[in-house]
DNA sequence: CTGGTTATTTGCGGTGCAGCAAAGTCAGAG
DNA sequence: CTCTGACTTTGCTGCACCGCAAATAACCAG
């Protein structure tokens, strides 16, 4: 048994405008979901008759192709809102959503969705603003999946999962969970060979530190500007 | 001179479920913008003073990337809304406008796109249903781009084209506007030369025609499929 | 501690596609 | 009609990267 932390919830981004007894009527419509690590919060293409909110841990969001092959669209992190196929008029989850380490999320129904967003106008907002900013995020994959070599890409993909989750360590700021070279690949459009060849010629060149799923950034800038080359 | 003839815009996806009255007091405010082929609308980068309905025409949207690269976002048909930077919560546009051929707009003063949103709900749900759909689609790009071969991403891009913007011709379906192999390959990260050999290759096998800057798909299902194999 | 599973490294060969170069083709301006 | 610039085709060469294979190396359960 737990309880909610209602003035940690309260200071998210998808509440944020919001007062504290709206924000009580929104939280009793939730119900707490324990997901183990490696365990789907949901599923691509199943019906989704809820969204969510994760609270502690993290998990990556992976879209796989016809033939299986997989990508790795993001990563959410604790405080973010994740399957809200709902809100953009979808009956089904455009993606699969696996905890990457043990977490925590709040589930609400999808009827609650609608009724947030027409009595509280800052919750629905805040949709908007979220939806906005990830358009705004996959036009930029697209431009650099179009454009830039795998050197390129992988680095962003580091320097990205490291200013949303990085940890100060004592040699620099490590991802704040574990991800596998397979998982990079999947982020970057590559395999996970070509990811490790890059990750060990970074670690001789003093760029990056790496340990089975732990991946920590020695001199972000360095890397930028060494792959930054043409 | 010209007049607008609100009964055609009035269908219009971006104004459905508005009021008569309401369209006219919208419509009153915007002025219109004639666009000659390979002229901008708006510039990448710079202060976004407005937002656009295209009328007439078709205007690809295209990104720069700092060392020259072009990546062609979209293209845009009449009816659709562009350059909504400040519904974004923006003040400079993310990519370059250019007209594929001489073109006609509305353009409004950005103040009327929140004036509308405030006053219209309809006219807001319609431009998140518009941000959600293009955020899906780029999410579907990012995959093909991270896991899809060049040339079925090229035939992809054909096919996108003859959906949206195709007129029956006495070979097969023409896209709607001209077009050069460059363009193409700015839309699928490949080199016009790469393009120009799928596009006589096909040729030969007689899922397209193509002359200067004109493609027509004589068979999408033959050539999705030829693509297909592995 | 030990065996088994999962993750990582690394070499080697193959290939999809880019880059360069040059010729050919078409359209519009004058 | 012709000249000029824009577009397209096509061959050749090279390289970035993948795919396979096999050897470590790290973690986990019992």
């Amino acid at each position: 048994m737990y309880t909610l932390d209602r003035s940690l919830i309260a200071g998210l981004p998808p509440f944020s405008g919001l007062s504290r007894p709206d924000l009580d009527v929104i939280l009793e419509k939730a119900r707490p979901l324990r997901v183990a690590a490696g365990q789907a919060v949901f599923e691509q293409d199943t019906e989704a008759p809820s969204f969510f909110l994760l609270l502690d841990g993290h998990v990556r969001v992976v879209k796989t192709t016809a033939d299986g092959q997989q990508v790795i669209m993001r990563y959410i992190s604790a405080g973010q809102l994740i399957g809200i196929a709902t809100a953009l008029g979808r009956t089904t989850y455009p993606a699969t959503a696996i905890a990457a380490v043990d977490s925590l999320a709040l589930a609400w129904p999808n009827e609650a969705w609608h009724e947030l967003a027409t009595l509280y106008p800052a919750f629905a907002a805040n949709t908007f603003k979220t939806v906005s900013a990830r358009m705004e995020e996959a036009h930029e994959r697209v431009v650099e999946l179009a454009t830039a070599l795998v050197d390129r890409r992988v680095a962003h993909a580091l320097l990205r999962l490291i200013e949303q989750t990085g940890r100060r360590t004592e040699y620099g700021i490590e991802i704040g969970f574990p991800i596998s070279r397979q998982d990079i690949a999947d982020m970057t459009g590559t395999t996970l060979h070509t990811v490790s060849r890059l990750l060990t010629a970074w670690e001789h060149q003093g760029f990056v530190r790496s340990t089975r799923k732990r991946v920590t950034v020695v001199d972000g800038a360095r890397l930028l500007d060494h792959v930054g080359r043409v």
